[in-house]
Parts: structure tokens; sequence; C-alpha cells
DNA sequence: AAGTAATCGAGACGGTACGTCCGGTCTTCCT
DNA sequence: AGGAAGACCGGACGTACCGTCTCGATTACTT
């Protein structure tokens, strides 16, 4: 098959078993819902994937890194959003999404990776590149429409602007100071595209 | 109060030792500056404060207890600050403190506290109560003292406005997807006063 | 009590566990007789004994140890022997003995102890002391005194003339080209003795 | 032999690599005295020979296996010796090269094999094939030989004579309770022959 | 002064997980 | 049909901390 060869550079040696990669996300992934990231250690997963300890060690570099991709594996999640040309009304949209993923069982373990990401700069590389970066790309992108369209004004510091929006969610999750109500969205939006000055 | 030192039930038995509880609190805040959080472990503070386990088992619950305050031993810090009577420039100068705690070693270690949290609800309650409600309180009333004043909306929802300014602090300080410069302090506070819209 | 102050020092701490002791040595036993010495892994030692592995190596360096340990624990054998002043008679019953007890599983859980010690100098050594030294010394003893009673040349090398008599039981113990027969007893000491010169 | 090679029936598929039963054997040799028998790990001679372990597995049953191979393949040792007609002699020169062997690294390495053999059966096999047996038919023929010149008694049972004399330098290369001297040579020999009797 | 009681040090203990090594087996492609 | 490459499962290794458990020694207050 050329296609075959071509896209696979066909090395030697036996090929990496696709249902031990399978197993050992899905096993990681249970054990992710059902007793946090406490309960996803190497070993447990490797004996509920029917895996043995090398093998996981072979493709991952550490418990967190099997974990965020357990994660990811079963919250496949979306970013994409319809943009409808009125910037308050996006933003509110996407928050409220992300609101709702973290007021879930998704939420805490969201907010454990975070936190183990805190001692583990691997985890925190991978939080980056997998979650965050993504999310704010397409925050900016659609921000920037916005300056072009005239709503907000050009000289914006994007990065804040979004930091501000975004990073209540955050600190919420984590500290839980303060409840994450979907109320929440609409404030956040309109107070930095508007102020509080009376 | 009073009453209770002077007043003390003078409990029978051999009074709680100052020189062990002391010798392991700087144990701990030692090893947490020098190895993180990782380092502060109850074997190592143990036997670097020459302390059996037994003594710290006695009187901190967990790890992390130990860890929160160890680091608040060290670190005692001040949330006092001069009111102006401007809110601006009074959040400013907060803002700025916390900046310069954060980029620091303090910040690092505050960063692994605030991550481990997230797996130690022991942990997440001493962090709330001995670092983030007392200053809180002293932003909320801050504010409140301002909306007196008629600078801003008598009907800002206080919590979330303080999240959007002091979150992004927070979201920099453990996702490190954007330095904690400076000029943030001053940004932040002008955006959600004021709005972003042209 | 003086003597329990004067016999033990009475370290600080919690002292040796006997029972943990014991319940290794047995459990090291079992497994040595039921599966040789590749069964006796000390994983399979704690967990049969109800002990942490931790313990295990609190007291004993490597596994050849324990193994060499338990062995002694259940073959708790004696050397003493009656001497009749016969030095024919006298060694020939302690062979006998020893080719006894190198005929049953004992003999094959030896054969196993030799060979793991030729890579292990720490069992080489404890097998040495508890079994072959103490031997040595008896049969010295015997060969001396019989010295002493004009039965044999006063320049015989002792340890030369042992080796003659005792080694082929553990070469052929160890190597199995022939077998371990009772008759062997006599005409190993009467070579020895006599001489085989026509 | 010619009809092997010439008659051979020429079987089907790639012949067997000679490179790399060398380069194993070699390989073998090479950490087997480096680091003894615990170094000639399947893995490791598989990895210096620039071979896979199935190639290995494939003509060896074990790791002892191929140990042996290796070490007669560098050790390619000499049985045969004069015989002038006088037993004792050709004893003593004959006990005087084990020990020289035995003296060295040779020593060791024989040893560990011994050792290893006593828990693997194939090991202990070859072991006897390739080196005790030769040895012991050429000494039993020489033995015979010395009976049929009437140097000894016609009932002697040569297994245990041979044993007398060359067991304990088997014993002690494995136990080391003794040295290996070049003047035990003449004693084993003396014994055995005249006897001890005063 | 003797008794009572809480504490402290030392350290042994069962337990869980770690990350590594090696043994054998397998699968795939190349020669 | 070899053979090289290398992935895989299994089992054991020795270590690190955890949190608990004895001990004997210390240090107060109470009778």
């Amino acid at each position: 098959m050329i296609s075959a060869s071509s896209l696979a550079p066909a090395r030697p040696g036996r090929p990496r078993s696709e249902r031990a990669r399978l197993a050992i996300l899905e096993a990681g992934a249970d054990l992710l819902l059902e007793g946090g990231l406490a309960a996803a250690t190497i070993e447990g997963i490797a004996a509920r994937a029917g895996v043995s300890k090398v093998t996981i060690y072979k493709w991952w570099p550490s418990r967190g890194a099997v974990a965020v991709d357990s994660f990811f594996h079963r919250y496949r999640q979306t970013i994409s959003f319809e943009e409808t040309g009125d910037l308050a009304h996006d933003l509110t949209v996407q928050i409220l999404a992300v609101i709702n993923d973290f007021r879930g069982r998704a939420g805490e373990v969201m907010a454990e990776l975070i936190g183990q990401a805190q001692s583990d700069p691997d985890l925190a590389g991978t939080l980056r590149t997998r979650w965050l970066d993504p999310r704010r790309q397409a925050s900016t992108a659609l921000v920037r429409r916005s300056i072009d369209r005239g709503e907000i004004a050009p000289d914006v510091d994007i990065q804040v602007f979004l930091d501000q929006i975004y990073a209540p969610l955050y600190f919420r999750l984590t500290m839980r100071h303060q409840p994450l109500d979907d109320s929440l969205a609409q404030i956040l939006v309109h107070t930095v595209l508007d102020g509080v000055r009376s």
C-alpha cells in the first residue's frame, strides 16, 4: 500500500499496540472519575487495563501525563462556537459552557490536574498545550474581530482582558470561595465591557 | 481574650513543648523553600526538627496543614494598607504587593499549596481561612467604602468585581501562560472600572 | 528487675517484634521447602508472613540471608555425637548422618543455598559461620584427639584430611554425578585411613 | 565431519548465522569475566552482541546454557595429559592444572556456574556433559591402567577414589574455607594412596 | 514526696506506590 | 526460514513515606 508506507515509515519491530493504548486511557479515565487523581496510580491503571507498568512508562513520562491524556480522551471537548457578531453574547455563551463543565465531575478532575501541575512541569506543559492554548487562540481571534468591527477599543490588552473574564472561573473552581453560578457569565462580560463607575 | 491566658485550665500532664512547635515550623519552612512541597514530607520535617513524627501528627492533621503553617510562620505578611480615598489607587497598590510576592520563591510555594489543596480539603480550608478570607474582607470593606463615596455603582457584585481584579494574578501564577508584570496592576483596575468599549 | 536491665540495654523505641521475626522465618522455611530458593522471594515471604517487606529488609541484608536463617530455623540440627575412641567408627557415623540429611529435601535446599552463595558473599559468610565452621571445629577436635591416642600420624594436614572425607559428599550433592549411598561412608573413611596401594 | 558439510540436507530458508553465534559467545564471555554470571543477562548479551534476544532463545534454552557455552568458548581447555606410568605423578600434575585454573578469574566464573546449576537443571546437565564427564572418563581410564599395572588394589571404587582427590578442589572453590594452594596436589594424592594410619 | 497524666524521643511496623530490571513471548518487516 | 527490532506481560526488586503502634523518659500539676 502506497499510502500506508508513505504515512507510516514502516519501522521495524513490533508496532505499538493500539489495544493497550486505549485500555490504558479508558482505565485512567475510569479511575480518575471514580476516585480522583489520587486513585489514578500507575499501578492501578496498569492492573485495570490488563497492561504491564512498563508499557505505561514506555509511552508516558509521568503519572500526570497519563492522567491528562486519559481525561482528554474521555472529554473530547469542542471549542468551536458560532460567532454572531456580538462579542458580549458570544463570550457569554462560551463562559456558560465552561461553567457548566466546571460544575460537574469533570471540573473536579480538572481542578486536581491543575493542582498536580503545580509540582509537575510535564503536566503543566500538557495542560497548557492541550487545554488552555487552543481556547486562548479561539478567544483571541474572537476579540480581534470585535476590535475590527469597532466594538471595543483597539489598544486593549487582549490577554489581560481575557484573563479578567476567564480567570474568575478557574479561581472559583480551585478556591471554592464563591459558587460557579450561571449568572456569573453575564456579569463578568458586562463589567469588563462597560466598567463599574457610577 | 484575657481570661483564656490567665485562667488557663492548667491541665495536668506535661505541657506542649514550644521548642518542638517552633522547630517543626522552621524545619517545614526550610524544606518548603529548598525543595518545594514535595520535599516537605512529615518524615523529613521530623528528622530536620529533631522531633518525632508522632509529635507532628499530634498537632497537625496532615502534611498540607504543617506546610501552610510553616509557610505562614515564615511569611508573616501584613494585609493592612493605607486608604487614600481613591479606589483605583488603593487597589493598584495592593495588587502590586501581591504581584511582588507571587514573583518570588514564596509565589512558587503558594502555587504548590494551592495545587495540593485540590486534593486535600483540610489544606483547602486552611488556605481559605488564613490567606484568602482576611484579604477578601479587607478588600470588600474597601470597595464598600468606595460605593459609599459614590465612586462606583451601588449594585456592583463586589465578589465578582474583586475576582475580576485578583483572579488573573492567581491564574497567571498557576498556569504561567502570561507573565506577572507590574504593569498588570494598572490595567486590571482600569478595565473593570471603565470598561473597554470604544 | 536487675537481670532484665543488665541483659537488655533497654534501647529506646518500640522493641523488635518477635512475632514478626518468627513469622518471617516460618514463611521462609515453608516457601524454601515448597518451591526451593526461587520461591523464597522477599515479596513472597512478606506476603505469607503477613509482614511488610521493609521489616524484612530491616533485619536481613539480602534474600539469601533470610533463606539461610529460615533454613536453620527449621532444621535446628545438632552436631553433637558420641565419641567411642575409634576414629573410623566415629567418622562413619557422622558421615552417615550428613548423607542422610543431604538425601532429603533439606539436601536440595542446602545445595541451592551453596549455589546462591557463589554470587552472594553475604550468604557465603553466613553459610560458613553457621554451618561449616561448627562442624569443622567438632571434627578437627575429634581428629586431634585421635592423633593424641596415636591412631593416626601426627603430621597429618587435618583440614585436607577432613576435606577428603567430607568434600565428596558436597561434590555429589551439587554435581549429582554419583549417588549419595550409605555405603559411601565406610569407603571414604577406609580409603584415607589405609590408602589404596596394593 | 566431511559428510555433514557436504551432504547437508540443504534445508530451506536462511541458514543460521555463524556471525551471530560467535558474537553471542564472545559477548557472553566478556560479560561473564567483567561482572560475573549476574552481568551475563540475556538482555545484556543480546545488546552487546548486536543480536536480538529471540535469536539467543532460538539456540539456547536458558541463561545458564549461554553462559556455559560462552565460558567454554573462551576457555577452550585441554584435558589431554601425558601419562608417565606413575599414577601419583600423573594425578599430581593434573590436579595442579585444575588448581591453577580455579585460582584465576575462570575459577570464580566456574564457581558461579556451579552455583547457578543448583537451580537450573539445564545448566547442571551441560556442566556435567561438557566439563565433568570428559575429565572423569580420562581420569577413570588413567586409574584403570594403573590397576592393570598393579599399582593400586583392583577392588578400589574408582569413582569414590577420584572424588576424594578432586572433590576437595571444588569444595574449597565453592566454600572458600581453605586456600587452594599448589601444595594441596601432593597431599591429596599421597593421603589416598598411602593412608594416614601411623 | 508520691502519684497521676500528658508529652516527647526513638524507632519498629503494615501498607501502598514508586520506578526499574530482566525473563520470555509476541509481532512485524527485511534478507 | 532466519534474523533484527522492539513492544508486550509478568514478577520481583529495593526504596520512600505514610500513619500507627509501642516503648522508656520527661515534666508538669495534684494529692
